[in-house]
Parts: structure tokens; sequence; C-alpha cells
RNA sequence: UGGGGCGUCGCCAAGUGGUAAGGCACCGGAUUUUGAUUCCGGCAUUCGGAGGUUCGAAUCCUCCCGCCCCAG
């Protein structure tokens, strides 16, 4: 028996999300290939006639009826059902709802968090599923005590970071066969099993903001967060002015239109309250403590642990202390300083010898190594 | 309307006779299932204007225009 479905019993019952991308359709593909009893499930999750257009989008419009067509390939059942109406309410709404607190959001760690791993495991147990199985890079390993979330084997699209949230009670009931994979091998794959969407490109950015200008949306949504207000330095000297907080994340460097510095100056903190952006030279970006919120344990929640974090997506994972005190309040030292670490972001910790992820939370505040140097 | 200084890309700024550095900003692309970062590429036939000297000037000369400072 394969890993893809580990656990499972021969001709098990399993429903794929099909995104209509590459990667869900292996996966639905592979495990119709082992024997499963193949359910296909699209969610249509924002409106069809703006994404439609957008390349390298999902869940909608051309995704959904690629979905379809690998689905009637592999003669598998395949349903669409609408989530629009959630995914605006648990993913869109918390998105401009963050921007409006001067944080920068991940949709995508809500979207699985909330949407694929909440209504749609629920739904998947509905229709008398064994496991709900997903095209996400990213392994499930069956440990002593209980199945463990671990780093893809193609360290270039672990997607663990946005998994973040999965609790272990999920875990139990998922599946991610291409966790073991790399891309290339997962594409050759589905030119061997003859998927229409061998080639499409890769999804990226944010799925459902459609035009590139996430601010639209958040204008859209949250009008009242649109206050203008001033760029100021370290020292707080007004050097200019903006058109709102939700243009910006700590870390950037682009859109701030100040001209006539000898170094690019990048934004440090945003002060939503005041409608304020702060920015200040590369150095300033230089973090060392990270307080979080709202932790996931995957694993007993200790005192203390020497681990590695990631702050962001695509960078590797840095070694770090996490410890969590009376109050428990979870604090991350690192060993080495992370430039433009933002709130709203999410720190996930990973075990220092291995893949396996052991938890993770909320970016809630970042301590520059010398406080405003 | 006495004296002094200055005017080179949107901003800052090199260049003082040999045929316009660089930084910032901006634009485009690459990378990316978040936002950023990063990387690559683009960005003054022209140096406040008009004449002149010279084989050749942003660089020298003349006049004009505009700023700034000091003195009135």
């Amino acid at each position: 028996m394969s890993s893809a479905i580990a656990g499972l019993p021969r001709g098990a019952r399993v429903v794929v999300a099909m995104s209509g991308g590459v990667d869900s359709s292996v996966t639905a593909a592979v495990l119709k290939r082992e024997g499963c009893d193949v359910i296909g499930v699209t969610l249509q999750l924002y409106d069809q006639g703006a994404a439609a257009k957008k390349k390298g989008a999902c869940c909608a419009g051309q995704d959904i009826y690629d979905a379809r067509r690998v689905a009637a390939h592999l003669s598998i059942p395949h349903y669409v059902l609408d989530y629009e109406a959630r995914f605006r309410a648990r993913v869109m709404e918390d998105f401009a709802d963050s921007y409006a607190r001067g944080q920068t959001p991940i949709p995508c760690v809500r979207c699985n968090e909330r949407i694929k791993f909440a209504d749609l495991l629920d739904t998947a147990r509905d229709l008398g599923a064994d496991a709900l199985a997903t095209g996400h890079y990213v392994r499930r390993v069956e440990g002593s005590d209980g199945p463990e979330l671990h780093r893809a084997a193609d360290s270039a699209r672990d997607q663990s970071y946005f998994l973040f949230r999965t609790s272990r009670e999920q875990l139990s009931f998922l599946r991610f066969p291409l966790g073991g994979l790399s891309k290339d091998e997962v594409r050759a794959l589905a030119r061997e099993l003859d998927l229409a969407v061998a080639d499409k490109p890769d999804s990226q950015d944010i799925c459902f903001v459609t035009d590139g200008r996430y601010a639209r949306l958040v204008a859209k949504l949250r009008p009242e967060a649109m206050a203008e207000g001033e760029i100021v330095d370290l020292d707080g000297r007004v050097l200019g002015r903006h058109e709102g907080v939700i243009h910006f994340t700590v870390g950037q460097r682009k859109g701030l239109g100040l001209s006539g510095n000898e170094e690019p100056l990048f934004v440090v903190s945003l002060d939503a309250e005041r409608a304020r952006v702060v920015v200040g030279p590369r150095e300033a970006l230089r973090i060392r403590r990270i307080k979080l919120g709202d932790v996931n344990w995957l694993m007993p929640p200790p005192v203390q642990i020497d681990c590695l974090v990631k702050v962001r997506s695509m960078k590797p994972p840095v070694p770090a202390r996490v410890a969590i005190d009376a109050a428990d309040h979870v604090t991350v030292e690192l060993a080495a300083a992370e430039e433009a670490v933002a709130p709203g972001q999410a720190c996930v910790f990973y075990e220092t010898q291995g893949t396996r992820v052991l938890g993770g939370g909320w970016i809630i505040a970042a301590e520059a190594v010398r406080a405003a140097a």
C-alpha cells in the first residue's frame, strides 16, 4: 500500500479537493489508480466572471471546468459546491479586516483552516468518505502518538507554512499524496496519466484578487479603513503622505514615493489607529523577538523548546527558541535576526532534526534587534 | 538691479574642454498558492535660455531668465 492512502482500507472512499490545477488533478488520479473510491469536489469560492480571465487563478470559472474535465477523464463522480458566501465571510472579510488593522493577512491559511479543512472536511464525512485528500505539498506521517504533519520532500515546494492551523483531529482525516514528490514528478505523472491540465501554469498570488490590486478589494469591503495619513521616520519626522495603511506591509520598499535618499527606505511598522506608516533603513527591519497569538500545537505544548521557525513561506526555517510563559503567552526568540517580520503573518515551528511541523501561531508583534535603532 | 553663490533625469548628485557616473523614486519582467523582500531590465542625444570661441563644451566667453544669501 502506498503512503498516499496510508492507514486506509483497500477501496476506501476518498474525497479529493480538486481546484482544477495540476496538483489536485494528479492527487485524484493517483488515488483512483491505487483503487480508491474517489469523489472529486470543487469549491466555487468567488465570482467566476472576473476570475475566469485571470491566469494562474483557481477555484472559479475555467478551473471548475478543468476539474470537471479531469474528473470525467478519470471516471469519478464530481461535485461543484457553491462556497462563495462562506469564503467571503471567513476568508475575504478577514483579509480586509487584517489590512484595516495595519496587519498583513495570509488568506491561504484562512482558506485551509476555515474552508477546506472545515466545511469541506465535514462534507467529505457526509459523503461517507474515509478521508479528504488535497494536492498540498506536505506530508502526513503516522507517528507513534498519532498523525504528524511534515514538510514536503521537495523543500522548494513545501506548503506546510500554509497549513500550520491544521489540528491533529483534522490531520487524522486528511491525506496529502503529493507530499513525497517533486513538482517535476507531479507534472510527469500528469502527462503519464494523460491529464489535460498537465502543462497548466502554477497558480500564484491571491486567488480572489484578480487585478493584482488587493487594495481595491479592501477598499470595497472596508471603506472606513481608507484614511490617508503621514509617512514618518523612526524619530517621528514627517517625510511624506500616503493614501492608507492598507497599501503597505512591513518590509515593503516600493510605493512609498520617498526620493532623494542615499539608501532605500522600508516600512518598519504600521499604525492603523493614527493612519501612520513608519519607515526606516533596512537595518531597522531586523527582528529578534516575536510575540505570537492563537498558537496551534501539533505536539504536547512545551514550556520551552529549541526548534526551527519560519516567519514566511519562501525561506528555509531558522533556529529559534519558543517559550510559553505563565500567562500562556508564546514568545519566539530568534537565534539570528530575521528581516521584516510582519504582524498578521504566521510563525511556524519545525523540529530541528527532521521535517516535522510542531505548531505555529500568528505574529502579533515583532521586536527589533535594537528598539528603534 | 551693491556684493556673493547657484541653476545637470521626478528628487539628490558626479562631472571644470573630449563627446552625460551613481543613489533614491518610478515603470516593466522574473521568482512566489499570502504580503513583502530579492533579482533582471528600462529610465537626460542632453546639462536654465540664446549666442560665441573650439576639430570638439555641461564644462571657456557674452547676454538674458530664475532662485538663494549678505548688505541695504
